[in-house]
DNA sequence: ATGTTTCCACCTAGGTGAAAACTT
DNA sequence: AAGTTTTCACCTAGGTGGAAACAT
């Protein structure tokens, strides 16, 4: 049982639209990456409140290796199964919402925050803005992080990525958001979810074939 | 004779695709507004540089009254004559670019700032927000705030509008970006170049006429 | 007569999974 | 055999001016 929403440190963030990532969950999620980088669906969304009005806070996720395994998916059992190692994560997995930095009151009054802008990709050779690089066939849960900013952080006027610290923020990981990345789709069931669900994907509605 | 840039207070602005609001200049730039908000095009883009590099600013932009009188439009002279006099500015006419604050290193280093999410409607009785409400066939210029922000604003946490005071701003007029509001084009050159030069306007190529 | 509103065909821009081609 | 890349038809979302209907 997963009720929704977290809190930590006196901060609350909810996920917005936990019913359908339920749906997904059930069903193992597949996210698909593509070298040119593809959106995740569901789209991570998240309510936040209980920050302080006037103070400065970084919004950001990084994808976490759920294990270190390498998967694979098998078909006469409709099962992910492990099937070795993990390799380990190549690159830094961070992606700051681009609302960054923002007072309380800011996050708070915008209402959802949402991650859409966000892409995953697995190439490793062109680092683009707004990707974030990752393995096929291994496994990862999101993580969002909320981080005030010092005075002097503010004033410092260097990138966002230098204002970064993990160490600092307070982390969300909603259970339900666990996902296999892919190249193409292994499910079926997954395959039919996202078309009924993702409005872009409503091209072929009766398409089901079976791998042989 | 323009020069393309301003410089004041060691601030510099450049006005980014000056050569077509030249062109349009030369005919008399008419901007549609309607009910729902349309944009500006040419759309008004700058850069920015000689800023402080820590120090926060905000960018924005009010749409002043050219002068105080009403125009029509004489086509047998091709040309725009003043009507009378003209109505008082009913609300703010503020928009304030989407990524303040920002710190001077930030702004110069994103290159083209553009105001392309700016609307001008008609419609006075709802005010949306990013849409400025305007007179039909009276005459306005652009006009485009850099205002530094202190450390004390910063920690503020009030709404952005709050933030604005044009006083404490430096603010920088293009006359080649002086144009006439209307409803429906009058001048049909403006609206060939209009379709000439904004890809959203090439449905009505002559390509598609009647078959003989 | 003049100016405004509404609806629409035609675009740009970009997010989908399917299928075929490709790689190992 | 298994996984990846490329291309493409089909969508969503929204920015254009034209034309007809409407308002004054």
């Amino acid at each position: 049982y997963s009720p929704g929403f977290l809190v930590k440190n006196g901060i609350k963030v909810e996920l917005e639209g936990q019913d359908l990532w339920k749906k997904f969950h059930r069903l193992s999620t597949e996210m698909i990456i593509t070298k040119a980088g593809r959106r995740m669906f569901p789209t991570l969304k998240i309510r936040v409140s209980g920050l302080a009005a006037t103070q400065s806070y970084m919004i950001f996720l990084d994808l976490v290796p759920f294990d270190d395994k390498r998967y694979r998916y098998v078909y006469h059992s409709s099962q992910w199964m492990v099937a070795g190692a993990g390799d380990p994560q190549p690159c830094p997995s961070t992606f700051v919402h681009g609302d960054s930095p923002a007072s309380g009151n800011m996050w708070e009054s915008q209402g959802v925050i949402s991650f859409d802008k966000l892409k995953l990709t697995n190439n490793r050779s062109s680092i683009v803005q707004g990707q974030i690089c990752l393995h096929s066939m291994h496994k990862y849960i999101p993580r969002i992080h909320v981080q005030p900013l010092s005075a002097d952080q503010i004033k410092s006027g260097s990138t966002m990525e230098a204002l970064l610290d993990i160490d600092q923020s307070v982390s969300f990981t909603f259970p339900e958001t666990v996902f296999t990345t892919v190249t193409a789709y292994q499910n079926q069931q997954i395959t039919k979810l996202k078309i009924a669900s993702n409005p872009f994907a409503k091209g072929f509605r009766e398409a089901t074939r079976t791998r042989d």
